[in-house]
DNA sequence: ATATTATTGATAATTGTTATCATTAAGGAA
DNA sequence: TTCCTTAATGATAACAATTATCAATAATAT
């Protein structure tokens, strides 16, 4: 008896995967207590911490000091826009030449790669 | 008269030039007051920030949960080990293929890259 | 030199996250 | 199934990083 499977953990990993806005743990906190309002944010906290240590759930690294969570752990880049501050996912930028040249000059072992675009999104940058 | 140039603006910047560590707020304070131990904390604060505004500095992302910060403003990839949490500046990894393809793809307007390769170092492979 | 006001230093307030702890409940054993 | 052990929860206190407040200071235009 080691890790048990609680319902909470179920709902807040099962909410997550359902969002695709990036949320924050508060939002996504609110989600959750949209379908059980008993779930403490502490538990959010908690389960969201062991999903991303067990790779099930990736931190998304942002320049507004909050974590962002992101049920997707496929890799992909991530462009935030500096007026909407709305994250979004670029599935067609390719990094596999960032991981070859990474190999070839360096003996780091490399785990993750955290690649974040800041600017201005199409939307933004038509409204002035 | 819009904006001041102060003694401690000036110190600021320079500590942080002198320190090739990425330190955060608080290691950069104290290693500002090792030359004016009349800075106060919250200066420090705001003229990071200032400067980061400015172009000047940048503000590195890690995934410690605390901003750190590096006066070397020109597009470098950054490494964090797992283990020691040392981050490393990465020149020679090009990351112009990467810019290439966000502007065939995209229409948003790109400022910044935040690159971070995480992992283990080759120190820290070495010692288990 | 003087006046104006941006900036400072000290500290209070705020915010995001983690620790504490009594209670609850998951799941292996009887 | 029922009992037992203890991992996990929910509430809340504690903590840490950052921001806001404000009287005092000092940069710079006049």
């Amino acid at each position: 008896m080691n890790t048990r499977n609680t319902r909470q953990k179920e709902i807040i990993f099962q909410t997550l995967n359902e969002m695709h806005t990036h949320p924050t743990i508060l939002e996504l906190c609110e989600a959750v207590r949209y379908k059980d309002s008993s779930v403490g944010q502490a538990t959010v906290y908690r389960n969201v911490s062991k999903l991303v240590e067990e790779g099930k759930v990736r931190r998304v690294l942002t320049n507004d000091g909050v974590d962002h969570y992101d049920a997707d752990c496929s890799q992909h880049v991530h462009f935030v826009c500096r007026k909407c501050h709305r994250l979004f996912d670029l599935y067609d930028i390719s990094t596999s030449s960032l991981a070859k040249q990474m190999k070839s000059y360096h003996e780091f072992d490399v785990e993750k790669i955290h690649i974040l675009f800041e600017g201005t999104c199409d939307h933004c940058k038509q409204s002035l």
